[in-house]
DNA sequence: CTGGGGACGGGGCCC
DNA sequence: CGGGCCCCGTCCCCA
């Protein structure tokens, strides 16, 4: 019994070991089994990601070159932060670093989770890895069985079908906002939203952002602003360019204030509304100074009532540059006017103020001013046709700036009231036909003709006296000479000769002469100092 | 020969 | 319409 007992004990503890060996090679060919498929799938995973990584570089290559092109590599220049963003919302757009959480669940998780966290940073950081990034999202897209399904819920989870069955139960909240996603990153929305969506409209949205950003924050080409070709363009460029030129050489200081002027400037909206401020108009000058609150708003709002002047943006850029002419030159000009000083500055400033005064008219064409006179009729004068002359009366004289400065506002002169305002310089006159004839200063409208040359005057008078150098009519003489003279201001300069007057002195040598004219030509040669 | 200054003619424009 | 002023350009003289 005893052996019987013992014999039994043995075969069964021989059937445990057998059945241990047993388990345990099965175990051994399970696991081993098990290495192999995971270690094929590895590969298989491997390969589809290498190539999902070549197809996803060619198209990146592809849709930058054609949607960014060369404005990336402005904004890289300028804005460096642009690209970030850019870069920025499309790793969030792709599912950075959530989708490939869901892929590592599923394949190896804790490994695949910090590698794919590196690569998120990567991509997060600069634009050259971002390809990888997109490459590894669209890996997990294959391996999650299709768009929409989200895997960030599933870390931790290694049961896939878990994972699948909790995001395709939690509604995904999509936020197709582009300029959001890099505000929230890595949110599961962003994820939602980009793993359905083709890489088409991802990249024309983020493509769209840049752009506006870059219009934004630049401020630079504001003629292709869309907001200002809703305009349409300026008939005549050349007003803009002359004007332009004029600008930037009459003031040389904006160069602090560069980035709010331009951002100004670049504002339709904002530059209407402060260009036509009275206070700020082409003509300030000391002698307009008294104008009417009431009739500049008179004249804003009929700028305004003309819909979309073809000449707005010439608009804009005189009153900007009014601004700092009256800040910066017009104590020169008050010195040359009561010191008969004739500085070049001066004469630089006189004609920037003319030119400026010139395409400021041309500009506005503004019949505001008018209250009893035809406004068409007066703003029909400054055709095409005249821009030569008002262009060589620019060039020329500087007798619109003494104009300015002599004629005044509306109630400036011999106390006689002035009704009627010039439309150009808001100087004012006592009837409808001064004015006309006083505009024709702006508008370099010449109605009077010499039949004898090619002479043409904006006054009759004019003409009248021009035509003594065909007739030879001199019927002003000299009392102390033989000499004759067909004007009687020539024969009053004339006379100095003999009575010895200089009343005009230099302030820096006390040479005098006798006409204003030798000082300023005197004080540019000798005393060229301002 | 050159540059400064005077004389003069002419245009623009305001009063 | 004339007076007047300003400016510019040209010619001439002279140191």
């Amino acid at each position: 019994m005893a052996n019987g007992m013992v014999f039994h004990t043995q075969i069964a503890s021989i059937m445990e070991v057998l059945a241990n060996a047993a388990v345990g090679e099965i175990c051994k060919l399970v696991d081993d089994d098990y290495a192999v498929f995971r270690l094929e799938m590895s590969q298989c995973q491997k390969e589809n990601r290498t190539l999902r990584r070549k197809l996803q570089l060619l198209e990146l290559k592809v849709a930058r070159e054609r949607a960014e092109g060369t404005m990336r590599e402005r904004v890289v220049a300028s804005r460096p932060s642009s690209v970030k963003i850019l870069d920025r919302y499309r790793g969030m757009t792709r599912g950075e670093g959530h989708l490939t959480e869901g892929h590592k669940s599923f394949v190896k998780p804790i490994k695949n989770n910090s590698w794919r966290d590196d690569q998120s940073i990567t991509v997060d950081e600069g634009s050259g890895t971002s390809t990888q990034h997109v490459i590894m999202i669209e890996s997990a897209e294959a391996e999650a069985a299709g768009p929409g399904v989200k895997m960030e819920r599933s870390e931790g989870d290694e049961d896939p079908q878990h994972s699948r069955d909790i995001q395709t139960g939690a509604p995904s909240v999509a936020t197709e906002d582009p300029i959001t996603a890099p505000v929230q990153p890595r949110t599961r929305s962003s994820i939602t939203e980009v793993s359905g969506t083709p890489n088409a409209v991802l990249k024309s949205k983020t493509d769209t952002e840049t752009l506006t950003r870059r219009l934004l924050h630049t401020g630079s080409d504001h003629r292709s602003d869309p907001e200002r070709l809703g305009c349409p363009p300026a008939p005549s460029s050349e007003y803009l360019l002359v004007f332009h030129q004029n600008q930037r050489r009459v003031h040389s200081r904006g160069d602090g204030d560069g980035d709010t002027l331009d951002t100004g400037r670049d504002d339709p909206s904002c530059s209407y509304a402060t260009e036509m401020d009275p206070g700020n108009m082409p003509l300030g000058l000391e002698t307009q100074t008294d104008l009417s609150r009431g009739d500049w708003n008179q004249y804003s709002s009929s700028v305004y009532s003309e819909g979309c002047l073809d000449k707005k943006g010439e608009v804009i850029i005189v009153d900007e540059v009014t601004v700092k002419v009256e800040g910066d030159a017009s104590p020169t000009l008050n010195a040359d006017r009561h010191l008969g000083d004739g500085h070049s500055q001066t004469r630089d400033f006189l004609d920037y103020r003319e030119s400026l005064e010139t395409n400021s008219n041309v500009v506005t064409h503004s019949p505001i001013q008018f209250r009893d006179s035809d406004p068409v009729s007066t703003l029909m004068e400054p055709s095409d046709s005249h821009n030569h002359a008002i262009f060589g009366q620019v060039l020329n004289s500087n007798d619109r700036a003494r104009a300015q400065v002599q004629g005044g506002g509306a109630t400036s002169g011999n106390g006689k009231e002035k009704l009627f305002l010039c439309t150009f310089c808001n100087k004012g006159f006592s009837c409808p036909q001064k004015v006309e004839i006083h505009q024709r200063v702006h508008t370099g409208v010449k109605p009077f003709s010499c039949t004898q040359c090619h002479m043409r005057f904006a006054q009759a008078r004019d003409l009248k006296r021009h035509q003594r150098v065909h007739t030879g009519e001199k019927p002003y003489s000299c009392t102390q000479c033989e000499k004759r003279f067909s004007r009687q201001d020539h024969l009053k300069m004339h006379l100095k000769v003999h009575t010895g007057e200089r009343p005009f002195s230099c302030t820096h040598c006390g040479k005098t002469f006798s006409e204003r004219s030798y000082l300023r030509i005197h004080q540019q040669k000798n005393h060229y100092t301002l």
